[in-house]
Order: C-alpha cells, then structure tokens, then sequence
DNA sequence: ATGTAACCGAGACGGTACGTCGGGTCTTGCC
DNA sequence: GGCAAGACCCGACGTACCGTCTCGGTTACAT
C-alpha cells in the first residue's frame, strides 16, 4: 500500500475519493456532493481531486463505472419471457431503488445539461447496457423464437424506455405487473404478423 | 405602464424576468442561467426575483408553464394512427429541437436531484400532457377502434416512453419511421388477440 | 446604523475590517494575518474585503493611515534640543514598541518586496513624516538658533536615520542616553564652523 | 566531481541551488521566488531543498553569506575621511544597486517578519559588517586622529544609519554629495569640542 | 393635493463552494 | 545513502453566485 509516487498516483487514494463521492451522494444527494466534502470525507487533499478529474462529473462517472460495470447483465435461460422480465425486473429496480442506480440518475440529470457528460455516458455505459439489453432478444432469434427480421434495437427500446419513462419522468413505481404487461404487449406486437396497422 | 405599488406586482416585471430566463438558458445553457444573469437581462433587481420566486427553478417552471402550456393537443381526425402519428411527431419534436423542450429538459434534470420540483413538475405540467397523450386512445375506444378493456394509461406509456427514452437518455434523433415503427409495433400489441406470450 | 446600499459602502464593515487587520497583525504577526482570518474576525465576508481593498498590503496600509495619522507631531517649545528630544524619542518608541508602528514594519518589510507599495507608503506617509520631522530644524532656522544656510533635508537624515537603522536593522533597543548621544554629535556638527573634515 | 552518496552531500547540487537563488530573486524578484522555481531552474528536486535547508529564507541566507561574505571591506589608506568615503560609497552602492544588496533587502525585509531571521542575519551578517563599518573609525583613534574617548559604536551609526535610512525607507538615491555631507557633519560632530548642544 | 403603502432598481452585505497555487512531506528506484 | 521525480496533504488565495437587506424613488389609491 503506498501512496503516490514517480511512478503513478496513490490507487488508495483514488479509491477512497471514488467510494467517499458515492456515500456522500447517496446520503445526502447531489446539492451537497461538493469536491470540498468528498475531500474531508476521503481524507484527501481537493488537488488530488482536481488532479485527476476534470470535474466533478467526471468524478461521477468514474465512481459509476468503477461500482456498477458488472450489473445488469439478463440472464439465459433459454426462454425469452424469462429472460426479459428478470432482466427488465432488475433494470426497474436499478432505476428506482439501488445506489448505483442514485448515482445513474444525478450522472442523467447532469447530462442534460452538459452535453460533453452525455456522449461519455453514452459512450462509456449507455451503449454496452443497451447491448445487454438486446441480448435477450438476439438470442431468441438465434432459437427461432423471434423472427430473423425483427429490428432487435427498436424492439429493445420499446421494452425499456417506457422503465426509462416511468423511473426518471413520471416517478411511478414499476412494480411486477407493469413488467408483465409491458412484456405481453410489446412481444404481441413483435410475433403478431402485420397488423391493422395500415390506416 | 406602470411599475409595482401597493395593489400588486408589476406585470412587465414578470414578463421580462420569464422571457429572459427562457432566452438565457435557450443560448447559454443552464449553467450560465444565474439570477443575477437574469436580474441584469430583465433590467430588474434581483430582489424583484426572490420576492415572487422562491428558487430558480420555481422561476423557470413558471417560465415554461406560461410559453408552453398551449402546445401538444393531438388532433382529432376520426383515425387513431394518424392521430398518434401527428401527436407523437409532436412530442418527439418538442422534445428535441423546441426552445420549450429545452426548458422542459433543464427543469427535468432538475427535478432529478429535486423531489419538490419533481413532484410540481407532475402535478402541474406531466399529469396534463399525459392526459392529452391518452387522449387519441380513448377517442378510439370510444369509436370501436380499440377494444374497451384495454389499459390506457399503460399503453400511453408504451408509445412515448420511447420517445422519452431517446430524446433524454440515448440522444438519438427521432425520425419519421421510428415512430411508425414504434406505432406499429406497439398498436398491433393493443389489437392483437391474446398472444404467444404467458409462457 | 446601516449597511451597505445605493449610497455606498459600509462605514460599520470598513472600521471591523482595519481594526481585525490591526489587531491580527500585533497579536499574531504578519504570517497569521490572512483575508480570511481577517474576515472571519470582523465578521465580514471574504468578498467585502476583496471588493474594496486590492490586496492585503493596500488593507493594512488603509489601517496604518487611519489609525495613526494624527501621531508623531513635534512639540514646539522654542528650544530646539528639547523639540527634537522629545520628537526622537516619540519616534524611537513609535518604530520599536507601538502598535502602529508593528503596521508601519510590516509595510516597511512588504514595501522592499513592492515597489508599488514602497511609492504609496513614501507619498501617503513618509513624506509628511519627514515634514514632521525637519519642523523644529525649521523652527530653530527661524529662530537664529541654526545657520540659514543649515541643508534641514539632510540634517534631519542624520537625525532619524541612525534611529531606524537601530530599530529596523539592528534590532537594538533606542534608550535615552542614545537619543541625547546622537542628538549632541549631530547638532554639534551643524553648529560648528566648517571643521577639519577637507583631507 | 561526484554527486550525493555515501560520501555526504552534493556540492554540485547546493551550489546550483544557491545560485539558482539568487538569479531568480534579481530576476523576478522575491514574490515568484518559490521554491519549486528554485528547484527547476537548478535542475534539483524539491526534497533535496528541504534536505538541507530549513526554509526558503534560510537558503537565501546561505546564498548570501555565501555569495557576498568578502565585499565591502573598507580601505585602510592611513586618512580617515578617504577611507570613510571610499567605505560608505561601497556601501550605499551594495545597499543600493548590487545583486547581493537585492538579496539582502529581501532577507531583511523577511527579517522584519521573522524574528528568528533577523537574529541569524544580525549575528551571521550584520555583526561583521559593523565591525568593518567601525574599522577605519579605529584606527583614526590609533593614529590619534579622532579622540580615544569617542564611542565608536554610536559613531559608526551615525554614519552608516542614514545611509540604511535612505536606501531602505525613502528610496532616494544616494550620490557622492549626499556622501560628503554626511561625513562632513558627523565628523565636524566628532571631532568637535562640548558644543552648544546643552540646553 | 397630499399622504401612505407597496413595489421598483440598485447594489452592498454575510456566506458557500469553486478551482488554483505554493509549502513542506513522503515513497520509489537509480546511481 | 544521496539524488530526481513526482504524488501527497494542507491551507490560503481570489472569484462567482447565492439569498438577504436597506435605500431612495415611483406609483396609485384614499383621504
């Protein structure tokens, strides 16, 4: 354990500062996340903040990526139903109830106010989670279970914007039934054949 | 014209004040949306502000109730997927490219590290949008052209979550055939008989 | 009693602030005596400070020259050798033990490091000290008591001089017999005839 | 030519630091005297600064003392007024318009802040140039030319007091005249019998 | 017509947090 | 073991806005 040195910075120090930035975030919400506390609470000097993070998005982001790369991934049980709704399941809870997920909302909120924070987002977290998101339906389709020209990407964010929807926007709470009708409406309308919907 | 006295406030005041936040924020983004920007804009003092306005954002609510409290009425052409078409358009466009999108998106993010705002923001402005949204499916049940059980408020969900979803989450532009995708794909859900989906 | 509003400044806010500056500087020293320290002992904000005092040596100067500018006038009792003993020994205790003149070193000290400050501190003090100091010569000139053609400019160098060499260089103490000592050489030199000095 | 090792300290290292010292005070003077400055323009680490001295003042010290520790030795031509002139040229000349009188007109100004300081420069410097300062005054009295009652202390304060007085507290310059009419009057004072000075 | 009371623009105030800078300490690996 | 390198903690710096306050001027009704 050491601490910074010529040959690179202290990772107990970048760890702390990263661990001190989500409690405090989670405890106290974003209006007192200042780089002055996440300092104190780390035990750390406000350069060393500033030394390696532009910003204290930045600061956010990484704490993000560094906590939560690993969750969210569907699971494969070989039925697509399954699969999405504890998938879709988790997505909800993440959204509305995790730590993870407080830190992902004040991350979206700073994001659309700063455009440089969104496209790291994206780019950093969104598009591999959106990935995640279609695994499911990519391998229904590799089953037979979903036909071969289903446009996976739309078919995705028809399942999970309206989550997106209702965690972020309305601030309803998604409970399993809203999964299920989510799940049966949109999957109808993905196997139906073409339907009534020609005017 | 007259200025404040003792039966009331000075409505020029008001506007001024609105119509700058609205315009400061349009060209400078909300970061650089100080009151004291504000205040110097609207050649008004800042304490005219704090006196009628509790907080910045309260400001800017009012701001984008007052512009925008008008638009996004879907027609009522006698067809549901022209309605929707129209309607979702709309809201897309709003969104993404409108001067009161912008707002609407800044008071959005707010409103994430903000319950008080969050909760206003339904009340006085999301409840109302979304009763405008489910307006064209009850129109429809009404006319035979969805059945009578069907679950309104989540279909209206299915539609513009969606919408929702991209325009503030993923950043992607939304063109004419994501929404007739969109609509297809999830009106054929709505119409389709009970489908392949209970496992 | 009033803060500050249109008609300016605060005389309530400005009197704190020099009298926090003064009181730091003789309590704690020059190194302790920080904006902030002196802010927080004035009860005054950091920004009222910085709005109306450039820097921190413009502050203590603003002190200096308010608190002490009254002092340091020669007696005038008609006789020349007890005017200057007493205006030495003023002048002595003023550079050595007094609390105006621990500001007086301290601008001294800042003003061999800033030319700026060394020109205001001669222009704004020094020059009417030296005034002050070259009266009883003036006096005496007029009296008959000293030749008309007496150099007062430099006689009174030689005067005060050797008292802040002691004072500010030497750091030895300026005790009775050394005013009475340099005030018998250096007058005996002015009121001798032109002496053995031509090599 | 070694560098640090078992052997003890590197004399490259301290010389380089010295001079880098002082180049940079006569360069830029003392407000961007900062010790990592210092360090770069020697080609040294910071740590190896602080290794050996204990303060950014100490180490001007040393460059000091080392650098000007032979000047302003005064002459010894068997006449007092030449050698007094030559002397108290030199010296108005060092305090004035030299490299090392910058250096010292910066430790003295520190000096005035930091007793600690000034009681090193007094027994490390000042105390050794008084006694240069006094030596043509001792051997006037060995030649017999001044009387051996004479205190040669006040004596040499008288002299060189306003010389300090000049350089240091008026910024006026100090050309041969202004010389001459000091040690005029001074030693007309001197050499003079029980003047007039008794009231 | 004059007095009164509420609102107005102006701007100084006490604060909080910002992002930067320099001082002085510590660790690593080369020589 | 001295050295260059450089990350570290600490704390003061000067700035930007915050939200509060007081002021003198203006306006419009009520006497």
């Amino acid at each position: 354990m050491h601490h910074g040195n010529r040959h690179g910075r202290s990772e107990q120090a970048r760890l702390a500062v990263l661990e001190a930035a989500d409690d405090l975030l989670v405890e106290h919400g974003f209006a007192r996340l200042t780089v002055e506390a996440i300092a104190q609470r780390a035990g750390v000097a406000k350069q060393t903040i500033y030394r390696w993070w532009p910003s204290k998005t930045d600061l956010l982001l990484d704490a993000f990526l560094t906590d939560a790369a690993e969750e969210l991934v569907p699971p494969d049980t070989g039925d697509l139903v399954t699969d999405l709704h504890v998938h879709l399941s988790n997505l909800a809870r993440f959204l509305t109830n995790s730590d993870a997920g407080a830190v992902y909302r004040a991350l979206t909120a700073e994001s659309l106010h700063d455009p440089r924070l969104a496209t790291r987002l994206r780019t950093e977290y969104l598009s591999a989670q959106r990935a995640r998101d279609r695994l499911p339906l990519q391998r229904a389709v590799i089953r037979g279970h979903l036909p071969a020209s289903t446009d996976l990407d739309a078919l995705a964010d028809h399942l999970v914007g309206p989550l997106y929807y209702r965690a972020l926007i309305t601030g309803e709470e998604i409970a399993p039934p809203y999964v299920e009708g989510l799940l049966a409406s949109v999957l109808r309308g993905a196997t139906a054949g073409p339907g009534m919907v020609q005017p």
